[in-house]
Formats: C-alpha cells, structure tokens, sequence
DNA sequence: CGGTTCGTTGAGATCGGTCAACTCAAGTGG
DNA sequence: CCACTTGAGTTGACCGATCTCAACGAACCG
C-alpha cells in the first residue's frame, strides 16, 4: 500500500512549506548530517521497528500511525516543520511515519543523543520536554476523541491553524482520509461536517484543502 | 461535588490493596517523608494547579480526570500501589487526580526531584521514562476510543486484568461512571456490555466489582 | 478523451445515547 | 426488627448521530 519509494521529487503541496521552525530549544539535532528528503507516501520508519534516529522536520508534512488487525487506521500525530518526531522512550518506533507530501528531514542517531544526554544535563533536559510535549498533544488529541463529529473537527481546524502560520486560513497537506483516521471517523462524515460548518458560516472552503476560518467563536465554542 | 476530606479511614475495598509494587526502578520517591492518607473521593490535587508534588502510590486506588466545559469529564488513567502519578513535564497539573478508594501515597517536592535530575543523571533518566511509560498508557488509551463500545470495554477489562494481581478475576475498585467516563462511553453502555460480554460467555459477573475473565481469546480478539 | 483518484452528497442501517423504570444492597432511624 | 431512604447498577424503549453503501462530481494525467 506505502511505496517506500526511493528519495525524489514529486508533487508538493508549497503553500505548507512556507511555516517557520516551532521549537525552543532544537539542539538536538542541529548538525548532525545532510538534509534527507522523502517522497510523497513514502515510510520514513515502520511501527514495531529499532528507533535507531530521531528526526526533525526541515520541509513538508508527516504523519505517524498505526494498522490495527482488522485493517483500520489511527492517525498519531501531524508534523510539521521544525517539529521533532521518532523520539521513542523505549527501544523500538510505537507508529510508523509516513511523508505526506514530499519532505526534508534532518537526522540523528538515538545512542549519540542519548550518550550525550548521559554527560550534558540541558540535552537530558530537552529529551524529556520533548517527550512532554508528545505527551501534551496526545492529551489533547484523547480529548478531541470522545467528543461529536462537529466538535472534533472544529478541534483539529483550531490545533490546525494554531500551528500554521495565519490563523485565519488552513491550508489542509493531508486528505480526508488522513483527517478521519487522526479523528477517528469516517471520510464521509468529516466531509460533511465541513460542509455543514460552511453553511453555518463557521468556516469557507474555497478548494478541498483550503479552509478558510470565519467564526473562530463559533468554532472554539464547539471546541468546549 | 468532590469532598476535599481530611484524610481518614472510611470504607476501603481490601481487593484493591494486595498488588505489588510495578515500577522497575522506583529511586524516584524514596525515603521523602511521611505516607499520606487521602479518603476515598478527596481530590489529591486539582487540574492547572502548580505541579508542586510528584505522588506514589502505596495503597488504593487513583482516578485523573478533567472536566470540560460542559461538564462532561474524561478520565485520564487509573493508578494502583507502585505507580507514580502528578509527575508534569510543564509547571502545572494537566488533569486532576481523586482518591477512588481510600489511599495512601508517597509525596515527593518536585524541585527537589528536579535538582537532583540536574546532577545525577540516572535521576534525569528516570523522570524520562517515566513520562515515556505515561506517554505509552495514553497511546493505549487513544487507540481504546476509536473502537467499538464492546471493544473497548473488552480492552479494558484485559488491561485491568494485566496490572491486576489476578489474570482470571479482576476487582474493580471504580464505578461504572468512572469506567464510562474512562472509555467515552455511558454507564448503560458500559453495563448492557457487560450483560452482553457475559450472555457470550467472555467473563462472568458475580458481582457488580468483580469481574471474572472466562474467555481471554475471544476478548483478546475483540481488542484487535 | 477515457481513466483514476479524491471529495461530496444521498438514503438507509446500526450503534450508542437518552430517558425512564426497576432491582439490589447498604445504611438509618423509629 | 422493620419500614424507609439512598446510591449504584441493570434493563427496556425509543431516538439520533454516525457509519455503510452507493452514486455522482471535480481535478488530474496519460
């Protein structure tokens, strides 16, 4: 199903390319060897694998998942640049990591980040800020879990633009089906959810991957 | 709604009590003071408050929860004798944390904790991964919610059963609100899928607290 | 111009929620 | 000891939100 396509350029969506790095601190990667690219849908690391490197995000957009036995998928989490992900705690990747558009990806060797964690208290430090702030997404994204279908996708369009650089409009890398499995709901559903956002004026959608917010109110009402 | 009691001995359900402690390592919070009692329903400490305590638990049971605006609460986790809980990467508590049976616990200052982190090292690699094996429970969780009512439940009970004592015969020392509100679900889902898991034979119900695990694969199988 | 993928929309089915009644066990107080 | 109360849990009937299945539309690409 996932090409794990050798590095080279195809189709990128440019308009999410544009977001500055995030993160504070970002020391633990920086240096550390050239900028690899990854295709559109190509795996960067499988689930269940050694979590050998840890990666920051350069350019473009990640996702991270899991198959469950019966073929359903659930979205971890959405990078995007200047994000780190692939940190594990434990010795082995809990999802895979897939590029959703073609990607640049700076990486590290996990034993030399933790060797040097194992001298160099602040590195100790960012390690465990950085496991922090997964653990702070994932609370918010259980949270956005267990509410209705309008709600969580009014969620996911406010985490969305919070971490995109206007607040005002979203420019959407992933497809529906990326939004459904993170959601844990149908494509069908989240589509029409977005269509009955629409006509409440909450929100305008000029194209299917732009989303332009109109009553943040309204959408951060939902939002609970 | 919840009585900040003053600690003191009401009823406790003994069952509850007898597990070992779980934590490999443990260094984190030894020797720091006396053991403090909570009774059943005190709040131990509250959601946003200043993360000032990292807590272990020796004897009880602790629930997490966070109310949403609308009054609908999420439980973050249950925590039973031996695990740490309270312990915030970020300055203040992210969820609250309530007494479900009369418990005890060990009471750490976390600046301490953290002081000592900044010079040993092995201390800085404990808080990492107890924040990872935090990071891991809620992963489980969030893959919970996005199933079936009767997988869930099912995940569960299998998960209670694995950090019980007992593979065969689980005490559960929360309500049924307390389990609802765990898996998003209701209390009458949660009971008709009880009713229904024991009518297919999985477990036995000979009390509305004990739970008895007739048929491990065909509940394993519900939990993909 | 077909073919393919992605997204939208509609109609019907289903799962879980809501509301309500009932059971049961554990007090409580006369 | 026995009503009475109270809280927790169970069960039933009904309803609505979301899923399923299917058709359709739009964009892209050979």
């Amino acid at each position: 199903m996932l090409m794990r396509t050798a590095p080279h350029a195809t189709s990128s969506s440019p308009a999410t390319q544009t977001r500055p790095a995030a993160h504070a601190p970002c020391g633990l990667i920086e240096a550390m060897g050239a900028q690899i690219p990854f295709a559109r849908n190509a795996e960067i690391y499988g689930e269940g694998e050694p979590a050998e490197y840890v990666y920051k995000l350069v350019r473009g957009t990640v996702r991270t998942s899991k198959i469950l036995a019966d073929g359903r998928r659930q979205i971890g989490a959405f990078y995007f640049p200047g994000d780190v992900f692939g940190l594990e705690v434990g010795d082995e990747h809990s999802f895979s990591a897939e590029a959703i558009s073609d990607v640049t990806v700076l990486v590290a060797k996990r034993s030399t980040i933790l060797a040097r964690a194992a001298r160099d208290t602040s590195v100790a430090q960012e390690l465990w800020s950085a496991t922090g702030q997964e653990l702070h997404r994932m609370q918010e994204h259980l949270l956005l879990l267990i509410k209705s279908a309008e709600e969580r996708v009014a969620g996911f369009l406010l985490e969305m633009a919070a971490r995109s650089r206007s607040l005002q409009v979203v420019e959407l890398p992933m497809s529906r089906q990326d939004i459904a499995d993170y959601l844990g709901l149908t494509i069908e559903t989240v589509s029409r959810t977005f269509s009955q956002l629409e006509s409440s004026s909450a929100i305008a959608v000029p194209t299917a991957r732009r989303i332009e917010l109109r009553n943040r109110t309204a959408l951060a009402r939902l939002n609970s």
